[in-house]
DNA sequence: GCGATCAGCT
DNA sequence: CACAGCTGATCGC
């Protein structure tokens, strides 16, 4: 792309178009009620949480993408100040509510930006998300994968989400006199929360602002704030300590669980594991089990999805002092035009078109792997996507109707 | 006093 | 060490 017009999870430099994959803090640093640099695209679940996150955020910055839906935003080139048509489409990460990716197409070519995201081998959710990013590049080269490598290294393996869950339903049976407390996040882990209600057929206790959430994501049943309805309480994961878990056993006999997007079997302590498979419940103490239930991709699906989209190029959207080798050394070989182009190839045959294509190769030079450089600051940090742009003269925003590449027109979105 | 940033903690 | 995110200190305005 020439320098760009777009900015995704990034809110310090001028762009003309601001992309938000979700609402967890780390991503939206910069980001805050006072927003004016522009208008800024997101799922419709996110604008429906916006305002719990940013109270008094003027809503008319706010444009919702509907998934697996194209569409197009006139911009305009900085170099030349001639107008340019970018398409974007959103797809569902699996992160946490409201997360998705961003498939970009324009003259740059195609770029797809994961944000944080889970890529689970089944589920009606991944084969849903699965189709639609096969079906928005099945013509072209992924000139660039822009990845969550959170867990980019083939020592990070862990179970599904439905496994842990289960695994952590089990700790909750095996302890029928107990009082439950899971620890948390302010967005994220509802499935297992649900999972665990309807298991069970339990109300969760969630504090007020929680509630607030679960209420607006449509969970209206299986929730409550009045702690004497339930054994069962999700609470703040901060607020979580072998201090509390020892306070509240004076109490009454309560264990703590803590489905940990921790590194479970890192590297370094590889050696000292005796399983296999990383779905170990790990006991801290007597009242804590940690419970390996991530909201991240484990490696084997990393390397599946780059399996199934083939990209030319990936970068690392994280980068971390304890990345001594940058992650996406290990998928290195998975990166190039050749596979770029077999993986088009394959999907021709899989779908029987006759059409001979041409595969591009204009980018044939950008034939190796671009990784994000490793980071040396302490805390983990995003490698963002920032296209500096001047402001925005006209963003309109259409709606691909067909499956060609023809755009058509349609109408704006507002919220 | 407010917002942004960072260190520290879990 | 690492996640994601809160608290509190500090700095600039």
């Amino acid at each position: 792309m020439e320098s760009g017009m777009i900015s995704v999870d990034k809110w310090s430099s001028g762009s003309q178009a601001y992309f938000l994959t979700h609402l967890h803090a780390d991503h939206t640093v910069g980001l805050s009620s006072k927003w004016r640099r522009g208008l800024l695209y997101c799922s419709r679940i996110t604008a429906k949480l916006f305002s719990c996150k940013f109270p008094g955020f003027d809503l008319s910055f706010l444009r919702v993408l509907d998934i697996g839906r194209w569409y197009s935003l006139s911009l305009t080139t900085p170099s030349s100040g001639s107008s340019t048509d970018i398409y974007v489409k959103a797809i569902d990460a699996q992160h946490c509510p409201g997360s998705v990716m961003y498939l970009f197409r324009g003259k740059f070519g195609c770029k797809l930006y994961t944000g944080d995201f889970r890529w689970e081998k089944s589920g009606n959710r991944v084969e849903n998300a699965r189709s639609m990013l096969l079906d928005a590049i099945k013509n072209e080269k992924l000139d660039v994968l822009y990845l969550d490598n959170t867990y980019c290294n083939p020592t990070y393996i862990f179970p599904s989400r439905e496994a842990a869950a289960k695994q952590i339903v089990d700790i909750i049976t095996s302890h029928p006199n107990h009082d439950i407390i899971i620890g948390i996040d302010s967005l994220g882990k509802e499935d297992l929360l649900l999972y665990i209600s309807r298991t069970l057929n339990i109300k969760i206790w969630v504090w007020p602002e929680r509630l607030q959430i679960m209420h607006l994501l449509g969970f209206h049943e299986n929730f409550t704030t009045k702690t004497s309805l339930t054994r069962v309480r999700a609470v703040p994961r901060y607020s979580f300590s072998i201090e509390t878990l020892e306070g509240l056993n004076m109490l009454q006999p309560t264990i703590g669980i803590m489905p940990s997007g921790l590194p479970w079997v890192s590297p370094k302590k590889k050696e000292c594991s005796n399983d296999i498979s990383g779905s170990a419940i790990t006991n801290h103490n007597e009242y804590i089990f940690v419970v390996p239930y991530s909201d991240h991709s484990c490696f084997s699906e990393i390397q599946e999805f780059i399996e199934l989209i083939r990209p030319i190029n990936i970068r690392g959207i994280v980068s971390s002092s304890s990345c001594h080798i940058d992650p996406c050394y290990y998928l290195d070989h998975l990166c190039g035009t050749k596979q770029a182009c077999w993986r088009i190839q394959r999907q021709h045959e899989i779908e029987e078109v006759t059409n001979s294509v041409e595969a591009d190769e204009k980018q044939e030079s950008e034939s190796e792997c671009i990784v994000s450089s490793t980071g040396v600051g302490r805390k983990r940090r995003l490698d963002q996507v920032d296209f500096f742009g001047i402001p925005v003269s006209r963003v309109s925003l259409l709606r691909r109707l067909s499956r060609g590449v023809k755009i058509a027109n349609t109408e704006y979105i507002s919220l």
